[in-house]
DNA sequence: GCTTTTCCTACTTAACAGATAGGCTATATT
DNA sequence: AATATAGCCTATCTGTTAAGTAGGAAAAGC
């Protein structure tokens, strides 16, 4: 039940290109430095962020990446589903739901998917806006 | 993010207990059975449930298990965090808490605080009573 | 004393987490 | 045009854990 470093690191970086926005990229080796996480690891998970389109790399001296879009356009829960692959709690209550044949008469099923829904309403609401508020709010 | 099928079969463990109770003690086999899990393996979640002084065992023949108490003295939390360890999202979260020197000043860790309390919000309310009354409105 | 059932410990296999490593490619600057 | 800088890509490694399998010892009812 818990969540890899892949989807923590994920949401760190994501925080930190908000944070650090200057409207010019940011190297993912500062951002290493910052975070106190290896760069080739990170290089790695922003790749993935790379690839959906969360972020934009610019490449050469003077690269680097950007948000695309604007902090509040992002949710954690966007973030941690993309690196960590689904939430769910167990198989039975994710999207694609391969059918097990216990489902129906499943009561254990309910409760799975009641701390799915637990775990989504969180995550779904809060976006990386909010995070960087909390983040400012700590006087940093 | 994932429960192990530690956790599930122990919580469907308890449940074919709970349903199955007629003061005589159960076998592990017919559980095994009943559930289509490996006899061999629930012999080993029981131990941990029976260490724990949830179930009452039997040895010999007419032998087996039995719940202590109540099916709603019992949420599924109790049930999850005994056998899963910890439902924390991250390690920061937990109880023991060893302490994380970015802590202060990590807005992360409000996320997972947040994440927490929704799980533990469902899972220490739900009670192994919830769930039979639900297996039973199920018509089963 | 036999059978049934729990109890206990060791072992196995596969998968995954969490990196590390190293070279290739694009591009801004000189 | 050359060079340095950054991202890009793929392979590899190591340790841990999940999920069982296996086999026998100990207790207790008949």
């Amino acid at each position: 039940m818990k969540i890899s470093t892949r989807g923590r690191y994920a949401l760190r970086l994501m925080l930190d290109l908000a944070m650090n926005d200057e409207g010019t990229p940011i190297r993912i080796k500062d951002v290493a430095e910052r975070q106190g996480i290896s760069d080739k690891y990170l290089e790695q998970i922003i790749s993935i962020l790379n690839k959906a389109g969360y972020v934009k790399s610019v490449r050469g001296p003077q690269g680097g990446y950007l948000l695309r879009k604007k902090p509040e356009d992002y949710t954690a829960g966007m973030i941690l589903r993309l690196t960590e692959g689904s939430l769910a709690p167990v198989a039975c209550v994710e999207e694609d739901a391969a059918d097990c044949e216990r489902q129906k008469g499943c009561v254990t099923y309910l409760l799975w998917k009641k701390i799915n829904e637990a775990v989504s309403g969180v995550v779904d609401t809060v976006t990386l806006k909010d995070l960087v508020d909390w983040q400012k709010d700590l006087g940093n």
